[in-house]
RNA sequence: GGGCACGUAGCUCAGUGGUAGAGCAUCACGUUGACAUCGUGGGGGUUGUUGGUUCGAUCCCAACCGUGCCCA
């Protein structure tokens, strides 16, 4: 006998436990008769814990494992990590920090080490939160982006794009981020709103007494300034392009030139122009040949390229010196209030200095071409449809791609350099030295590049390294490409876009058949969580009070495509008491000794099993076209709803009194449908609720069956369709209870008083279903029904319309006459309005010449239904004032 | 500035070219047999605004207003 309630703490544990010893999530590689479905896990950090994202993009990978697993088919879920470079390394650092050493002090070799360190103890916290949420991965086959074989995977990417010249060294100007020292690709960057300055610094021109005027929000760069621009067809400034303007506090002369970089609307129209520090002020030194001049250092601080006095100074030190200088000077005009944008390292909150180096570089765009077109081609579908925009977007207007870091935790660059600075790339030391004797003629000594790669690079192979790649391995074989990548719109430039670029350059397809982008998730209020605004919702915390089922339901049921998802835990609430109720439901059947015996249920013969198969075999239908077009909401919504309101509120009252009543002949039918019923749920929901169906299926016989695999193993249901077809008139059934119970309450006869109702027997439908369901209809509508051909009516017989036919409750000693009046002048008035709207469409000639056939008939048929009723109402509150 | 979503009941959200739904919240009534983590019933909507297409628009289209996100 189950207990009062589900108790998921003790169920959780003991049942994962059981999937992970029994190898239940493993996959076949090398067998040939099941068809392969497989997803790669969208890497977590290392460093990462579990979040709502995890949470809702792990929920729906797993329903789609379950889900294809029970259709039959060899289902991989590639689980694994990345290794997060930065946020690895500053956390090892913090680490370190506390232990009183500094990371300077230590040698690549021994930081390394360390790092590795910390991973055995503290990394992938996060594998065993997805564990918790019930997540169904081929554990045996987790990897790490820094395994061996990623590793290699890594270096023979990097070799060969190097070889074709899509990779490629160049000094040109990265984000620098000064507090983790090292660059950034534009993608972590982040542009944030800032309220700053717009200074106005007057500088003079050279041999004249004219100044002109510039405006800026940087001042303290104005020491690496090589030129000024104006717009050309700015007419303030025309003639003094050409000639030179003197650099306050540099005192240098600089140029004055024309380009349409200025904005002639914007602060003065002249712009300063520094070449070293800012994109735009690059790009406009490279169209008019101005010096480029670095003035910071990799801390931001002003270097030796500037006047004395501001040598070694912070960016925003220097900031307010100058202004103080020039103010001094008599050279700061005026100061604006501005709003602008300011670049912001997403790791490190600090903000990103443009700077001149060396770096490495993929020449992206070149790798789009054909990322874009399989897109454009349907060889992989983005879905909702409309991300692929997003997508095109991006790859049409793609930078080339920064892949160096200046850390110590990731892949080093492999490549190294000659004594003339030459680059080899190649697998090893000793296979560059090889290269270079080759080329040099003669053994000479080498360096390997100090830099390692952008964490996204190992990643970008994930589809096709996980799988054994470059080797040519079975799982290769089969399982690639991937069914489909589930992921948050917030990475398809980050991942998506660059695993499309490496897998069609390196394995000639695509990576995944089918993109999911899902939503984010937000708190109730919409807003995104975070944890400085303190709004995060701990999925752990969810799942503790409620259970993983609970959190995992909540999840799916609100996955709706192109929508955020505002989380509530009343929500998660509401799925925990959806759980409550199955599991007093399958307790009711325990009590009414449900089995399953050899019964045939193809030959039922009880309208209500008849009924309640095809309400199943409805449901069935739904779940499984939503969840293959990924449609969660719809899955979870169908299966709640035929299991709530179909099952719980009416089967099982309907069938009350045949399962209690011993001697009934339908008892065993009923009995065997229920369990048939029951099963069948449970199959269907453990995709959604993994952990309570599979305890359910181990608990009771009569779910499971006498089956010897577990739930997780079973075939989803094929709905067995009874030979009789007809289910009775159970539909109509429940709606005439409905108006019973709805009558009742609405003039307050108190819910357990039997009541009495008669009918004229000519009315054919009414007629049978007061005959079949007479002992239903006194067991949950509390009315007793008698024929009465005569039909005569008298004061306190409430009537009730269903469809064109009438009958009566006999209510003269419960009821209260001016209640009932009301009651009857508020759905006269409801007819009416309705009846007039039709009236007005019916008599419309451009309705009757245009609208096709059927729905003009069904319009008709409304009406007369509407009018048949308002006659009887109308003839009901005659006899009442009467 | 460019792009993409979204605006439906008090709240959170489904949905459909013809009759607008759910959950939560709310109100009334109800516990000796599955379930108060519950049951029964009720109230609650000019489907953001204005136009257009259409016999008919909440749905399709356009503009606007509002909100959010992405990119510059």
């Amino acid at each position: 006998m189950l207990e009062k309630y589900y108790k998921h703490e003790l169920v959780e544990k003991e049942i994962y436990e059981s999937w992970e010893k029994d190898k239940d999530f493993i996959a076949k590689a090398t067998d040939e008769n099941f068809k392969p479905f497989c997803i790669v896990i969208p890497p977590p950090n290392v460093t990462g814990t579990l979040h709502m994202g995890h949470a809702l993009n792990n929920t729906l990978q797993d329903i789609l494992t379950r889900y294809q697993r029970m259709q039959g088919k060899d289902v991989l879920w590639q689980p694994g990590m990345d290794h997060a470079g930065i946020a690895t390394e500053m956390v090892v650092e913090r680490e370190l920090k506390k232990k009183g050493i500094k990371k300077s002090e230590l040698s690549r070799e021994e930081f390394v080490k360390k790092v590795w360190e910390w991973k055995d103890v503290s990394g992938g916290l996060i594998l065993n939160q997805l564990k918790r949420l019930g997540a169904s991965c081929d554990w045996d086959r987790e990897r790490f982006t820094f395994d061996e074989g990623l590793s290699e995977a890594v270096r023979h990417v990097f070799i060969e794009l190097f070889n074709q010249g899509l990779i490629y060294r160049d000094k040109r100007l990265s984000n620098w981020d000064p507090k983790l020292k090292t660059t950034i690709s534009d993608l972590e960057v982040l542009q944030k709103e800032i309220k700053g300055n717009l200074w106005y610094i007057e500088y003079d021109i050279e041999e004249s007494e004219e100044t002109i005027v510039v405006a800026t929000t940087r001042p303290e760069t104005m020491l690496g300034d090589t030129g000024i621009a104006v717009h050309p067809d700015d007419d303030r400034y025309k003639e003094l392009v050409g000639k030179n303007a003197i650099l306050p506090l540099v005192n240098k002369p600089i140029k004055i030139i024309a380009d349409e970089y200025a904005k002639s609307d914007q602060g003065s129209g002249a712009v300063k122009i520094t070449p070293a520090h800012d994109f735009n002020d690059f790009e406009v030194g490279k169209r008019n040949h101005l010096e480029v001049i670095n003035i910071f250092d990799e801390n931001a601080c002003l270097n030796k390229n500037v006047p004395e006095k501001y040598i070694g100074l912070d960016r925003y030190d220097a900031r307010n010196m100058v202004i103080e200088d020039l103010k001094a000077l008599d050279k700061l005009v005026k100061i604006e209030e501005n709003l602008h944008a300011v670049p912001y390292g997403d790791r490190s909150d600090v903000v990103i200095e443009p700077l001149l180096t060396d770096q490495w570089f993929v020449d992206a765009e070149k790798l789009a071409y054909q990322a874009i077109r399989k897109v454009k081609d349907k060889e992989t579908r983005f879905i909702p449809q409309n991300w692929e925009k997003t997508y095109y977007e991006w790859m049409e207007n793609i930078q080339p791609w920064c892949i160096s870091r200046q850390l110590l935790w990731g892949h080093q660059i492999p490549v190294w350099y000659g004594p003339d600075n030459k680059a080899f790339a190649a697998n090893s030391h000793e296979e560059a030295i090889n290269l270079a004797k080759k080329h040099y003629g003669k053994e000479v000594s080498m360096e390997q590049d100090t830099d390692v790669l952008d964490t996204w690079f190992s990643s970008a192979l994930w589809p096709f390294s996980t799988l054994g790649w470059p080797e040519k391995t079975a799982e290769l074989e089969k399982y690639y490409p991937t069914s489909v990548l589930v992921t948050g719109f917030d990475i398809i430039f980050f991942w998506v876009a660059r695993m499309m670029m490496m897998a069609l350059h390196f394995t000639e397809t695509v990576p995944f058949k089918d993109v999911y982008v899902h939503a984010l998730v937000r708190d109730e209020k919409g807003q995104k969580m975070s944890k400085s605004k303190g709004n995060v919702i701990d999925p752990i915390v969810l799942m503790d009070q409620y259970g993983a089922d609970s959190l995992r339901m909540t999840l799916c049921s609100m996955a709706a495509q192109g929508r955020d998802i505002k989380l509530s835990s009343q929500r998660v609430e509401g799925y925990r008491n959806f759980i409550t109720k199955i599991w007093n439901a399958i307790k009711f059947f325990e009590l009414n000794e449900c089995y399953c015996s050899n019964f045939n249920l193809e030959n039922c013969k009880n309208d209500f099993n008849i009924w309640i198969l095809k309400q199943l075999d409805q449901c069935e239908n739904e779940t499984k076209n939503a969840l293959e077009s990924y449609r969660f909401n719809e899955a979870a919504n169908s299966l709640y709803r035929f299991i709530w309101n179909i099952f719980c509120d009416w089967y099982i009252e309907l069938t009350k009194i045949i399962l209690s009543d011993v001697s009934h002949e339908d008892r065993l039918e009923t009995q065997n449908v229920a369990s048939y019923v029951l099963k069948n749920i449970t199959i269907m929901l453990h995709p959604i609720m993994p952990f309570v169906t599979e305890h359910l299926w181990k608990e009771i016989d009569f779910i499971n069956q006498g089956s010897s695999k577990k739930v997780i193993h079973a075939n989803w249901p094929k709905i067995i369709k009874p030979k009789k077809h007809e289910g009775g008139n159970i539909n109509k059934l429940i709606e005439i209870i409905s108006s019973i119970r709805s009558t009742r309450s609405e003039l307050n006869v108190p819910p357990k008083t039997m009541i009495e109702g008669f009918f004229n027997g000519e009315q054919v439908s009414l007629n049978t279903i007061f005959n079949k369901y007479s002992d239903v209809l006194k067991s949950i509508a509390r009315v007793n029904i008698i024929q009465d051909f005569k039909g005569e009516r008298s004061v306190g017989d409430i009537q009730i319309i269903h469809e064109n036919e009438t009958f009566y409750l006999k209510l003269l000693n419960t009821i209260d006459f001016k209640t009932e009046s009301t009651r009857l002048n508020k759905n006269l008035s409801k007819i009416s309005s309705e009846i007039n709207k039709i009236r007005i469409k019916l008599d419309s000639k451009n309705f009757i010449e245009n609208a096709p056939d059927d729905v003009i008939k069904e319009q008709k048929d409304r009406l007369e239904e509407y009018l048949s009723s308002k006659l009887k109402i109308e003839d009901a509150i005659k006899s009442f004032s009467s």
